[in-house]
DNA sequence: CTAGGGTTAG
């Protein structure tokens, strides 16, 4: 088409960028400007640069847009306030807050602009303080801010949770006349919805003569965020036109709430409304949904219409589906879909790795990381996390050391609490107490209730009764109302004939209603998930699943089986030791309901929110044996693949 | 003819 034009003239091919440039193709903006710059008679002047920015910006290309700062530079247009302007822009978007910064302090006469894309950087760099310190800076230098200005500063004002800012800047536009467009309605009310203030933003909502899909879905997510779940489905009902994006904050709710259930059901819905198709977005909700749940079957189907509908793979649904398959225990799926995509960030090697981990597949998640770091991914936080998970549960303690040595001088990641927990947790298990104890010790951080919680995890393990006294006080202390922990003190009382302490401890409890969180296992079978709670009756199923738990007692005691209700220190009350009660642990139920229920040459798959006990642990050995059936149980930490007698974790966890 | 903004995801 261009070919066709005469006589081009700059101002053409400047018209072309442009367009070029907010298209959905903005790399032929870089084409057309090759061509301006090595075939034309032309030189770009300073309209075209930051259309060609513009491009580099949307594409987030960092070295093309460093090399136009190059000829910028070479043909003297560095002082041009909309080239500034747009490279600061443009090193925002490539997270260079630096470089940005940099343009920015080198104009001579900034402009609101100016202000504005260094302000906006800040905001979306995760900068908010700085975004605001510069903000009072830009009233000081006497800047007149503009409704543009006042989005970003919103905005921080949402992340940093500061309402009373919110509310000052908020007064501030009404006193001195900032034009209140949609986007700058639509950022206050995230502002009061991320703040909390609900009243707020339901009057700002109610006031809005117009409203667009981002009204709708900021009042939606403020009302399901706080568990208002009625109140946002009217909003969703009174959605003139049905958006995926309203439905999208209504199920990342739910999800995000504990409640993967009701988003599921959400989801259904959504599907038999055939208004809307569901995106990447509901994708990443949905599966993460069944992976809490453990719902393999529902996240295959949900796989399988990714495929049909054509949804392509980003990072964020890569994640969701390994994390969905590894925590549905199908670790070789988890894995097709990890070999099979083409761009892989560091969250999605970090799932992958914790996949491993939580397999007790340590050698294999140590070699991830090191080809995670031949690919040039840099590790973060997370990935720290579960490298040192994965050595703890394969007993890797040398390794476990070692990386944790390197964490900061080598990657520049600093340890947080969660990696200490992680190596309390990895010598604790690997019977290292001393040394776990001198770690603690030397914490440069203070150790929260999860490092003391995983040294007395290990006490249990080793049946270390003065340091699990030691580990308890200090957890009691941050969390006076550690139900674990109150039980197992007075069991160590107990044991120790402190029986005034005992009685003490057992009145606090009684007095402050303190329960255990309850045991509960579920399986999924033909779609649905069955939830078991200890000692629970209410399945229609019951008087089967009861008799099939009779006859396996029966059926492993001929073989040899003696219930294990001797450990020196039980998490459990002493009424729960009983074999009865043991016989009615939730895993059990869930047990005795798959061998019912699920195809024999399928294997069974439960989710437990507690660490499964020790007894149901040798029992699920000796079932998948006497019976020939693959179970695959998840708990709180990681799987058991129990398979001809054995246990994957090797009896290590 | 030029630059900057708000919602839902691991």
């Amino acid at each position: 088409m261009f070919d066709q034009i005469p006589q081009p003239n700059l101002y053409t091919w400047n018209t072309l960028i442009r367009a070029y440039s907010s298209s959905a193709e903005p790399i032929q903006s870089f084409m057309i400007f090759l061509q301006l710059a090595y075939n034309s008679p032309y030189f770009p002047n300073e309209f075209t640069f930051p259309f060609v920015i513009k491009a580099a910006a949307r594409l987030v290309q960092f070295r093309v847009g460093q090399a136009i700062h190059g000829m910028v530079i070479k043909s003297s247009f560095e002082d041009d306030l909309f080239i500034s302007n747009s490279l600061i822009h443009f090193y925002a978007i490539c997270g260079d807050l630096a470089m940005a910064y940099c343009v920015f302090v080198m104009i001579g006469k900034k402009d609101v602009v100016s202000w504005n894309s260094m302000i906006s950087g800040f905001v979306q760099g995760g900068f908010f303080e700085k975004a605001i310190e510069l903000y009072r800076e830009m009233e000081m230098e006497n800047v007149k801010p503009d409704e543009v200005t006042m989005v970003a500063v919103l905005s921080a004002c949402a992340k940093k949770r500061d309402l009373e800012f919110g509310r000052w800047v908020c007064s501030y536009i009404e006193k001195n006349g900032i034009k209140m467009d949609l986007t700058l309605s639509n950022a206050m009310l995230d502002m009061y919805v991320k703040c909390g203030s609900l009243e707020d933003a339901k009057s700002l909502f109610d006031k809005m003569e117009e409203k667009d899909i981002v009204s709708w879905t900021t009042m939606i997510d403020g009302y399901a965020k706080l568990g208002e779940f009625d109140a946002a489905m009217s909003v969703l009902a009174a959605v003139p036109i049905q958006q995926i994006a309203t439905w999208n904050a209504l199920i990342s709710a739910y999800e995000q709430n504990g409640k993967p259930n009701e988003a599921l059901s959400i989801f259904h819905e959504l599907q038999l409304s055939k208004n809307v198709n569901p995106d990447e977005f509901t994708f990443v909700s949905v599966l993460s949904a069944c992976a809490q749940l453990g719902a393999m079957d529902i996240g295959v189907q949900i796989h399988a219409k990714m495929k049909k509908q054509g949804i392509k793979l980003n990072c964020y649904l890569t994640t969701s589906l390994i994390d969905m398959y590894t925590k549905c225990g199908n670790l070789d799926k988890a894995l097709e879909v990890f070999h099979t995509v083409k761009s892989r960030d560091v969250f999605v090697w970090s799932t992958m790795i914790a996949g491993f981990a939580m397999y007790g597949c340590g050698r294999d998640a140590l070699d991830l990381f090191s080809r995670m770091q031949e690919a040039k991914v840099k590790p973060n936080a997370v990935t720290f996390t579960n490298v040192l998970c994965a050595c703890s549960h394969s007993g890797l303690v040398d390794e476990g050391r070692m990386f944790f040595n390197q964490m900061e001088p080598v990657y520049g990641v600093v340890p947080g609490v969660k990696h200490y927990t992680c190596m309390v947790d990895m010598l604790g298990r690997a019977g290292l107490l001393d040394e776990a104890v001198e770690f603690i010790e030397k914490m440069p951080i203070v150790p929260g209730a999860s490092v003391w919680g995983a040294l007395l995890g290990a006490c249990k393990i080793h049946e270390n009764v003065e340091l699990a006294e030691y580990a308890c006080s200090h957890l009691l202390e941050l969390e006076p109302e550690n139900h674990g922990a109150l039980v197992l003190l007075s069991n160590i009382y107990a044991k120790t004939g402190k029986w005034d302490n005992v009685s003490e401890l057992r009145k606090h409890m009684r007095v402050s209603g303190l329960k255990k969180e309850p045991g509960c296992s579920s399986i999924e079978v033909n779609g649905e998930i069955h939830k078991f709670l200890a000692g629970e009756s209410s399945h229609p199923l019951c008087k089967e699943i009861y008799s099939k738990l009779d006859e396996i007692v029966a059926r492993l005691k001929s073989f040899g089986y003696v219930p294990n209700r001797s450990h020196l220190l039980q998490l459990v009350e002493e009424e729960d030791v009983q074999e009865q009660a043991l016989n009615l642990h939730s895993e059990r139920l869930a047990i005795a309901y798959g061998l019912i229920s699920v195809e024999p040459s399928q294997p069974i798959r439960i989710v437990k929110n507690l660490r499964v006990c020790g007894d149901c642990h040798s029992v699920a050995k000796l079932i998948s044996k006497l019976y020939n059936r693959e179970i695959l149980l998840r708990d709180r930490y990681r799987f058991h693949h129990f398979s001809g007698g054995n246990c994957s974790c090797m009896d290590y966890w």
